[in-house]
Order: structure tokens, then sequence, then C-alpha cells
RNA sequence: GCGGACGUGGUGAAAUGGUAGACACAAGGGACUUAAAAUCCCUUUCGGGUAACCGAGUGUGGGUUCGAGUCCCACCGUCCGCACCA
């Protein structure tokens, strides 16, 4: 028997046999398996050609909770596909003269290799590529669905716009507001686009985050805020000096409108239709409009950049103060597409309002103050001469009707005028927008629609689905390659059958991700979904993600499913009952004297002096470690799984990411972590394979009593088995790896006084049958070698989680901490049952108790049992 | 700018409001070995003390509580998202 695994030949030798038995093909009968269902998915690839360590991670997770499950008696659905669509293929044809197809599949083929590589369990039967026309014909079907169910709308909105390339760019390839290719200064453009009416649903997205009890909190209240549901009003201020319509007004939402009083200005976005319209004859307007279109289309963007405005000249009159006009600006910080695109000012109490204010030179003028304040003139006074505004709560001030209102009844008492008045209306408004879905791009879903001339927009006849995307484009130039196709988008109008046009468009890959999941669960289907099958598996049980995709896909993806309800094709509405977002994969840097980054396979780190120094391993040249941070190429401080499994194999790399850092939290990858690894998956196997004479054979009956040393292993084992069943269940895997090492450290460590006893034999088998089980779902290489090691036929992959006996759960006493003041002075060892009086009594005769006590009178004592007592003296 | 999270030894971390540092990594010491690797054993939060022991300690400052790493408030720092990256 060899000493050393060797995981080069024990890996492949299971995952041959776990392909050939199909074992992780899921067994979808119709009737029903007996067993509840389980669906596990993690968050399909991007297919770049190479997995990288957050690829481990997430499907290292996905799989433990897999291979658990299924041993727990789940029919588990775990399968595996790409998002295959994306600018990257792109950029790959413009850069490398390589079709984007081409290079997206043999970029799959190469992932699927290496996936298969780390020994998932999963349902390789149901996998696609999201750039199948298989698949994405599906996609245009589910379209033609939302269009009919009046889901889609179509309208205009801003792009970034290269005017260098003539291209449209994507937010990230704008960079300090130039192209990234060309440099050039991006401009603002506005484009008809397709969009999806996420917004109808915008109160029931909401409503559904309180049914998702799985979920992260801080997920569920990110969409809170990003759907961001407030009650407001709608303010209609009359407006002066605007030539022509007599009955002009701006329609203004407001969150706040008990600070009408303490309105200074009024503000309008740069795209609204007031200042678009000034603009047409104030030269001065258009270069200003022009200034801001100069900022992206991005929020961050829009909201980091100086504050800008430009007076328009016109007034608008305040609705409750007779007289009173306001400067009408047009404020680059104002959105078009949040609530009206214009606001009124209330500089007192919103902070943008503040800064603007005093940029300008407008009045502030302070309306609310805090309760105690409001006789305080000083308050306002500082205020007005301070940095900050006042946005808590507090009562109205110089308001007229609303003095003495707190902020909630002002609120209220403000809209119930403004209604009186006929000059506003209480509303509720939501920050979230419809979902602009069109991309003036090839590599992606192609929009099956075609504009007629005559008829305007025609859907493509089902019949002709799916529309196909050309191969024979070329992407020499900038710009969407299908748009300049010689012959693709012409066609005949189905309605008229006049020569038409196809849409150019592609889908936002987003789309392709909002329903993949459900598509797993009948990869095959003609149409979309197979109701009967999707009904089965949906929703996921567990999805697993980083938590980048909190907002956006998850967001999309619900409000997909909520479609697809709507169209028949889903029973469900919520699609991941349970969620998981997982930590980042970082690395130290290092960078040589020039400042370059060096990957770490060229760094050579010693320690001297208890400090660790780093050089270069060609060249010997020092080397400066750096912060540690996010696996990038740009820091070539990535680590490629690939070449750890090469040198360790895939257990050890699993083992490592599912260790130390619990997985919601960021891992640093390490090559001493990574050493630790391997080192326990061969002292796990010298544990098992040395073991062969102490052991009782298979299947022994269990004897009828133990020594004092094997009952003590029963226990640790029996209490590993149930803390780490507990922890996979709750998907703490670094805390179910320290039970492993427990139990590990109490196997090393068995010494029953008479080792050839059948009690001692009998312990140890089953202390070691435990951990190679509490090890499977995590190393399941090492764990099938193991278990067969042991002597069993059956694959561990196929064999049920044993259960854990209660009885050996708790001990017969327990250590307890004693407190003085609450501070602790000593521990006591006492019966699991003993009363409180019994507590009490044993805790106050300790020696350091009672010092600690020092004669003075015991005011109280608190007894928690089994965990401490504190004594109040 | 807005929204969200996180912060505990040299390092990754553990801890239903109840003994802070489980488990591991690194480091130091020792055993085994001709030697090395591997393995095994011991020490390792900080300060004081040979020791028993004493004091301090979970980013900072307050608060609630018999008791706070955990709950509340303010601040500092780091990370993520911001609608055309996936």
């Amino acid at each position: 028997m060899s000493t050393r695994y060797n995981a080069r030949t024990v890996e492949p030798k299971w995952q041959k046999i776990w392909e050939e038995r199909g074992d992780f093909l899921t067994r979808d009968l119709a009737g029903g398996s007996g067993k509840p269902k389980y669906y596990v998915l993690e968050m399909f690839p991007y297919p770049s050609g190479r997995i990288h360590m957050g690829h481990v991670r997430n499907y290292t997770i996905g799989d433990a909770i897999a291979r658990f499950r299924r041993a727990r008696g789940y029919n588990v659905l775990h399968p595996m596909g790409w998002d295959a669509f994306g600018m990257p293929a792109e950029n790959a044809a413009m850069e490398k003269s390589v079709h984007p197809k081409g290079w997206t599949y043999s970029n799959i083929a190469a992932m699927r290799t290496q996936l298969k590589s780390i020994g998932l369990a999963i349902d390789w039967s149901r996998e696609f590529a999201t750039c199948d026309p298989e698949y994405y014909g599906q996609e245009q079907a589910l379209f033609l669905d939302l269009l009919e169910a009046g889901i889609v709308t179509r309208r205009k909105s801003m792009v970034n716009w290269d005017p260098v390339d003539n291209t449209v760019l994507a937010n990230e390839q704008v960079i300090d507001g130039c192209g990234w290719r060309s440099g050039a200064p991006v401009e603002r453009r506005e484009l008809t686009q397709w969009f999806l009416k996420i917004s109808d649903f915008a109160d029931d997205l909401l409503d559904g985050l309180e049914t998702l009890t799985r979920w992260p909190e801080k997920v569920r209240l990110m969409q809170k805020n990003w759907i961001g549901r407030s009650e407001g009003a709608r303010v209609f201020f009359p407006i002066e000096g605007m030539r022509g319509e007599a009955d002009n007004r701006l329609e203004v939402f407001t969150t706040r409108p008990d600070t009408l009083f303490g309105a200074s200005f009024c503000a309008v976005s740069p795209h609204h239709p007031l200042a678009q319209a000034l603009a047409k004859d104030n030269p001065a307007l258009h270069d200003f409009i022009r200034k801001c279109d100069r900022i992206g289309t991005s929020e961050e963007a829009i909201e980091t950049a100086e504050k800008m405005g430009f007076d328009t000249g016109l007034t608008a009159r305040h609705p409750f103060i007779e007289g009173k006009t306001l400067p009408v600006y047009v404020a680059n910080f104002v959105l078009m597409e949040y609530g009206t695109g214009a606001i009124f000012a209330c500089p007192a109490h919103d902070q943008r309002d503040f800064d603007f204010a005093k940029k300008y030179g407008l009045p502030i003028i302070p309306v609310v103050t805090p309760k105690d304040r409001a006789e305080d003139p000083a308050w306002g006074a500082a205020l007005i001469a301070g940095t900050e505004a006042f946005t808590g709560d507090g009562v109205a001030v110089n308001s007229e009707f609303l003095n003495g209102l707190d902020v909630t009844a002002a609120k209220r008492a403000a809209i119930g005028k403004l209604e009186a008045l006929g000059l506003g209306e209480g509303t509720i408004n939501y920050r979230l927008r419809d979902w602009g879905i069109s991309r003036q791009r090839y590599w992606g879903c192609p929009i099956p629609v075609i504009h007629c001339e005559a008829c305007g927009t025609v859907p493509v006849p089902r019949a002709q689905l799916p529309v196909v995307l050309p191969d024979d484009v070329t992407f020499d130039q900038p710009g969407n390659p299908l748009d300049r196709h010689p012959t693709w988008k012409n066609v005949a109008c189905p309605e008229c059958g006049s020569p038409a046009r196809r849409e150019t468009d592609t889908f936002d890959t987003f789309v392709d991700s909002s329903w993949y999941f459900a598509r797993f669960t009948a990869p095959a289907a003609t149409t979309p979904t197979d109701k009967e099958a999707a009904d089965r598996w949906l929703p996921v049980d567990q999805y697993i993600g980083g938590v980048e995709h909190a907002i956006l896909h998850l967001l999309y993806a619900r409000f997909f499913t909520r479609a697809m309800h709507r169209t028949g094709h889903l029973s469900v509405d919520e699609p991941f009952a349970g969620l998981f977002t997982q930590g980042m994969v970082n690395h130290e840097t290092y960078r040589d004297e020039d400042g370059r980054w060096v990957p770490p396979e060229e760094v050579v780190i010693e320690t001297v002096d208890g400090k660790r120094v780093a050089k270069h391993a060609g060249t010997g040249a020092p080397i400066r470690i750096g912060s540690i941070e996010k696996m990038s190429k740009s820091k070539k401080n990535t680590i490629d799984p690939e070449d750890i499994i090469a040198k360790y194999g895939a257990d050890t790399a699993r083992w490592f990411m599912l260790s130390d850092s619990p997985p919601d939290r960021d891992v640093q990858w390490s090559d001493q972590g990574a050493e630790g690894a391997w080192r326990f998956t061969q002292r796990l196997w010298r544990m098992v394979s040395g073991a062969r004479g102490q052991l009782a054979p298979g299947g022994a009956a269990m004897p009828a009593a133990f020594g004092e040393e094997a009952m003590a292993l029963r226990r640790a084992a029996h209490q590993a088995l149930a803390a780490a069943g507990d922890d996979f269940d709750n998907l703490r895997f670094n805390r179910a790896v320290a039970r492993v090492y427990e139990l590990a450290n109490a196997i090393a460590g068995f010494a029953p006084a008479n080792p050839e006893g059948d009690d001692a034999k009998w312990a140890l088998r089953e202390a070691l049958e435990t951990i190679v089980q509490i090890v499977g779902p995590m190393m399941p290489h090492l764990a099938e070698e193991c278990w067969e090691t042991l002597g069993h036929e059956t694959p561990l992959t196929a064999t049920e989680w044993p259960v854990a006996d209660k009885a050996l759960l708790v001990e017969d006493s327990v250590t307890i901490a004693v407190q003085v003041n609450g501070k602790r002075r000593d521990e006591l060892t006492i019966a699991r049952d003993a009363d409180r009086e019994t507590v009490e009594r044993a805790a106050l005769a300790l020696d350091k108790v009672e010092k600690a006590i020092d004669g003075k009178p015991v005011r109280k004592i608190i007894v928690v049992p089994g965990k401490i007592v504190n004594i109040v003296a």
C-alpha cells in the first residue's frame, strides 16, 4: 500500500467512474422520483477561455451543496451552461481577427475541460450556451410573448457616443469622459430603443422581497433602495416669461413638499423638454447643454460631476406664497430619468441644493428645525453660514399653515393644500427605470422585429424563428456589423410584403441570463420552457454567485420570472428561493523597483528576521510586497487554477476554497494555505490507509460495551457529524472544515488501553468512515478513494449521509464560567442537569470568587444554565 | 455624490447578548534522520512576573445591559454596486 496519495491518478479515475455510472444525471421522471427535489445553481460563467479562482470558489461551494443534498436523499438538479454573448467576443474579433462565434465556442470547450477537472457533480447532459440558436431562438419567442402582453415598449433614450469611432460605448468603455479606444470626449446621443417595462412591476418586486427569507438581508435592502419607492408630491409651478402658450407650468416631483416654503429656485434636467425648447433660440443655453452632455450617461458620472447651472431667465410662481417667484435653472445634477426631470430646490434641507445655492448665491431659507431649536434664530443663521443642509426630522417653521408640524404631518398638510389649490397632488414615485435592452452590437440575440415603412414595427412571424445571426461579418471597423451587412437586414414585411428592414440591435446580455435557470429544467424543449418540468423544479432552492450581481442580474431575473408567469411559461414569481453571495478571491500584489506588477509565479518569498521578503525568482532583484487585492489581470496577481490542480489536485484547491474564510467573505489565496490544504489531503489518506490492521471488519456488529477512549472517540465522531451537517445546511463550510480537523486530531490522538479490543477497532472504523463522509462533499475524489480503501464497494457518491446518534452528542458534565461583576474569575465543572441552587453554591464556594467578592454583600446572582454564572456584589 | 457591506493575534478566522482567539497558516523550540524532505511533540494576543498570578484587549469615541466582538448613536478606514462589463 502506497503511503502517498496521488491526486493525478486518483482524480481522473473517479471522474471516469462517476461519468460511466451516470451518478450526476438528474433522474427527472415525470411521475417523480419519490425524493424531494433540490435545485442548486451557480451563476453560469462567461466563457472568457480560462477559469479563474473565483469560478473555483463559486462552483466548489455549489458542488459541496449538491453533493451534500444528494447524500441526504434529495433528487438534485445541478446543471451548467454558458453566458456566451457579450462584448469581449467582439473585442477579441477586433484585436485578434477571430470570429466571435469560433472564439466563444473554443473558449467553452477549453473551460468545460477545466471545469470537469474540478470534479463537479454536474448534469452535463443539460449544458447549453446562450449563443446556441436553440436557446436564443426561444428567447426571441419569449420576447414576442412579452410584446403581445404589453410588457415591451419603444422609446428614446441616451447612449454614450464616440464621435471619432462613430460607435456606441458601454459605460465601462468611457474612461474619464473619453472613449477607451479613440480617446475622444464622449457625447450623449439619443436613440430609439426597446424597453421592458420593469417599472410596471415595481411594487410587486418590492413586495416580493419580503418573501425571500433565504436571501441575504443586504441584498434585499439594496434591491429595495434600488426600486426606491418614495411617497411625495407632484407640484405644478406656473411659469412666467415663456413666450407663447399661456398655461405653461413646470411639473416637479418632490419627496419633501413640507419644505416648499424654503424653496429658492427650480431646476430642470438638460434633457427636459423645457430646456430643449429654450435651447433652440438660446445659443448660450445650447452650449451649456452640450457641455452637460460631455459627461457620460452613468449616474455615478453625473452625480460626481461638479454642479453646474444655467439661469434660463424664466421664473416659476410659488404655489403657496402670493407674488413670490423662483428662478428656473437648467442643472446638470437633475436626472431626466427620475421623477419628472424637474425639481424645486430647498437648499436648507437638501445637500445638493445647498451646494448649488452656495455656488450661485441663491437664498437659503431654513423651514425645518430640530424640535428643541424652533425658537432659536441662531440655529438658522448657523445653518446658512455652514456647509451642511439639515435633512433630519424636526418641526416646520417660517411656513405659515405648516408651522409647528413635524415632517410627516407637514408633508400631508402641504399635499392637501396643493390638491385643494389644484397645484399638485400626492404621488408615489420609483427610482426604478424601465430596462433598456437594445444594444447596437453583433454578438447578441437579434431582436425579432422588422421595420416597415408602411406597417411600422412588425414582429417576426413565429414560424420564422430563430432569427439567426449571420456568420459573414467583419470587424475591421467600429460600429455594428449587422447594420452594415449587405443583405441580412433586407427582408419583406411580414404584413404587406413590401421591402422592409430587420431590427439590427441585439439584446442586452442580461436578457439571456434572466431565464436560463428556467431553461435548465427542460433544455431541449421546443418552447421556451416545458411548463411541467419548470413547475417541478422551480424555484431554484439555492442560487450562488458574487455580490456584484446583487441588484441588476437578480432584479432582472425576478422581473423576467414574473413576466414569464404572466405569459404562461412558469407558475412561480420568484426564481431563487435561496441566495448566497460568495466573496471574492484576493491575492497579494507584487511590484519590482520600477513599479511594474510582477506575477506571483515569478516571486520567491523568504523570511528574514521574522519578516517576509520577496525577490524575483529569475533575476534575484528585490520585489516590493504590496496590498492584497482582488485577483485581476491588470495587477497580475492571478493564480491559474489549472496550475494548482496540476500541482496538488482539484481536491486541494477545493479544500482551500472552503477552509478558513467564511464563504460570503473575501478569501486570500496564498501558497502556504494551498500547501496546508495539500498536507491535509495526505494526512487524511495516511490516516485511512495506515489504519488497516486496527479496524473492525466492515459491517461488523456494534460491540455491547466501549472502553473510555473508544467512547470518547465515538462522541467526537458523532459530534463532528452533527455539527458538520448543520454547517453544510447553513453553508458554513469553514466551520465544517474546522470540525474535520477536530475529528482528525481526535483520531490521531486515539490511544485506547487495548488497541486490539473489538470496541477500539469498531470505534476507529466508525470515526474514519465518519470523517471520510464529512469530507465527501468537499474533497470528493479523496473521499471516494478512502471509502474504497475502507472496503466499500458502493461509491461514496451513492451512499447516504449517516445519522448522528443523539445520545452521543451531550456530555454529562459541563464547564461554566463564573464571573464576579461581569469579570471572569474562575470556571466550574458541574453536572449538566445541576439545579440553580447547586450551581450558585458551587460558584460561591470557589476561592477566587470569594477573593473577588472581597466581603461585599452579594446583591444578585445570574445563572445561565450550561453557560455562565455572574455574581453581582 | 448616492446605496450597501465589512473592520477580532504576525495571518485566515471562531464565538444563539454569556469563558474572546475554536480550527488552521506562519514563526520559534524539540524529537526522528548520516543529512534533507516528510512526519510527530511543545510554545505562540499584548504588558508585567521565574512562576502561581495580575492588568489590558475585538478600528475610534460614547451609550444600553448583571454581562457587548455581537445591540444603539457618531466617527475613521477598506471593499462592492450605480442601470450599455459580465
